[in-house]
DNA sequence: TTCCCGTAATTGTATATACAATTATATACA
DNA sequence: TGTATATAATTGTATATACAATTACGGGAA
């Protein structure tokens, strides 16, 4: 019951200004209200309402200027490398037939290490999903993933064979922010007999961790045959 | 006259930790003294050493446990995808120290691969460099690099021990647009001997083609050990 | 032995307060 | 009119303090 437990109250004021942006109440260029301004509007200190600009600072969606106020930062140049793609659309995009196997679905106890990544506590119940997608039959993605179990509630209860956990988690906590993390590494045993490769060929693993409202919602181990998969991207910059 | 005006007790309190970390006071997965014990150190409140501390967890230097206390985290060379950085700035921005060597740099014929890569005839006169990028030491990053001949005339005069191919064609063709393609790829005999890595470490290769004003300039293969570099991307959207 | 509980150590969050630094703007003065 | 100066708004840094939450560990009970 984590969600009933209160966030922070600088965590909240995040929220409130990304909800801001993302609203277009606060466009590119405008100013925010000032920061004791926020700590009367949320009735708290001006430190949490200082800490609670000063990591959206720090998160680059934010500037400041001493004496002025703060500012949104205009980001919208920066296009995302990675897009966030459907792995299904991809593979329709393709001509090609796409197909999935559920392997796994249930509730689990964090482990240190997915606790870690997915910033809850160690032992804190989370869900766990691991879908083989393929392409014409041939299996072409690992989607190991990870979620708060006291965010996404009815994850279990999902039908991944029709909708993608990309696709539900999306619909329920638009995409606010995403991180990618990628390496080579060499197949385990559970994961070259999936994809059906041999033990020594390389695969690409892409850590990818998604936030909503600068929440952390999902955190998924992508792993792809080297031979049958290619990450590609294209950005205009200005 | 910046150097002269004295920098935040918490910046202090950074730096110190910076180089215990730098300096091995601090190894990967050792301890750093307590909030407390800092203050204590640093004659400050506990405040100012957990502003400190939070933010070097933030950019992932640190990672804390609550009741347990506060770690050197193991630091894996990362480089962002969304910025075209400048490998050198990246490896000293980790406080390591920067080398490489120049393997090769000379005038080709365009092979089929590299016309086709580079928007060129089969034929036509490329510029050639191949270097090895170090971290304190330890290869890193093979840059296999060709650039249009009749585009970057001054390329084979430039001394790449000090600036990089990339800070010299940036300067002369300011980035527009870039384009990653990432695979795992095994290692053949001249990477792996380059990179001193066993042939069955798995690689991570970025092809990666820039342009300026629309101009393709450049097309580089950026070779990684799997073990010792990852890819990272994070980004914010609206 | 095994299990439960209290305690110490440590981090996490929050407050009220203070003063410094920067910037724009209004005001006074020559 | 043009210039120097005071002032208000705002951010930047720092402190002392408080209490909550988490974890390891040791001591005692079953």
């Amino acid at each position: 019951m984590r969600d009933s437990k209160v966030r922070p109250r600088y965590q909240r004021i995040k929220e409130f200004i990304y909800r801001g942006i993302k609203g277009h109440t606060y466009p590119p260029d405008s100013q925010i209200p000032a920061e004791i301004e926020l700590a009367r509007m949320f009735k708290v200190s001006r430190m949490t309402a200082n800490r609670a600009v000063r990591e959206l600072v720090n998160e680059g969606i934010l500037v400041r200027h001493q004496g002025l106020g703060t500012f949104v930062a205009d980001i919208q140049a920066e296009s995302p490398l990675l897009e966030i793609r459907n792995i299904a659309d991809e593979v329709r995009a393709r001509q090609h037939i796409y197909s999935n196997e559920l392997r796994l679905l249930q509730k689990e106890q964090a482990s240190a290490e997915v606790a870690a990544r997915l910033g809850v506590a160690k032992g804190s119940p989370v869900f766990h999903s691991l879908i083989l997608h393929k392409e014409n039959g041939v299996p072409i993605q690992i989607e190991d993933r990870y979620v708060d179990a006291a965010i996404a509630h009815g994850y279990l209860e999902q039908d991944f064979s029709r909708i993608t956990p990309n696709q539900y988690l999306s619909e329920l906590f638009p995409l606010s922010e995403i991180e990618h993390i990628i390496e080579a590494v060499l197949p385990d045993r559970q994961v070259h007999e999936l994809l059906k490769i041999d033990p020594n060929e390389p695969c690409l693993l892409v850590n990818r961790r998604t936030w909503s409202d600068g929440r952390l919602i999902s955190y998924a181990r992508l792993i792809h045959p080297g031979s049958r998969y290619r990450l590609s991207s294209r950005s205009a910059r200005f």
